[in-house]
DNA sequence: TGAATAATTGAAAAATTGTTCAATTGTTTG
DNA sequence: CAAACAATTGAACAATTTTTCAATTATTCA
């Protein structure tokens, strides 16, 4: 293939696609999404669920607040995190669906 | 969290879901899939198209064969790669979805 | 104001991943 | 059978990513 304009598209799609699903890529990311899902939580209550610190908790939350995954709304000292898209929920689905089959 | 069931059912979850959408999280991957979304190829017009060796795409290709989502039938000397999967275009479409919004 | 609490940040270490190169397998055909 | 062709494989290197640890910011309240 030649550097022409349909592989310039090609090329940026898959980038942005790809660093979307490389947020998905991850087993921690995808647990606080899990988490977020039944419920918003507070960023101390997330690792205390899955049994992590309180900064590893923080960096993921960066990564799904930047990819628009999750967003966090500021309550005083406190920063209560939710789910910020359906196509979370959507996209974990049929991934459980395919590797349930 | 503690170590209990629930956590443990959450983390093999995680874990299935998160090996599944590594696969996605890689451009090379993502233009293989959508190359053969296309129509079927064989490893030879993959690489031709792509502009990459026959072994970087060959990796791909196993790493994405292993995740059932391409499938390559052996022809001759030769193996025809396509999607094996419904879930990919799927999953795909949702992505492209989010990062166009 | 000062102590306590919640969360974020930066840098370093540890782990994982993708590509390249060389060698190998398997198939066709001269 | 030997040469040519298509694809796969393994090992090494380069690059990226996740976690940990320590320091810092921001807010509450005694």
């Amino acid at each position: 293939m030649k550097i022409n304009d349909e592989n310039y598209t090609i090329d940026k799609l898959a980038q942005g696609l790809s660093n979307l699903f490389k947020v998905f890529g991850d087993s921690t990311r995808l647990k606080i999404m899990k988490v977020l899902e039944v419920q918003p939580c507070f960023v101390g209550e997330i690792a205390e669920k899955l049994n992590m610190t309180l900064s590893a908790v923080s960096h993921q939350l960066r990564i799904l607040r930047d990819a628009k995954l999750v967003k966090g709304i500021k309550n005083g000292k406190e920063v209560l995190y939710s789910i910020d898209d359906d196509h979370v929920t959507q996209i974990i689905n049929i991934g459980q669906t395919h590797i349930l089959e």
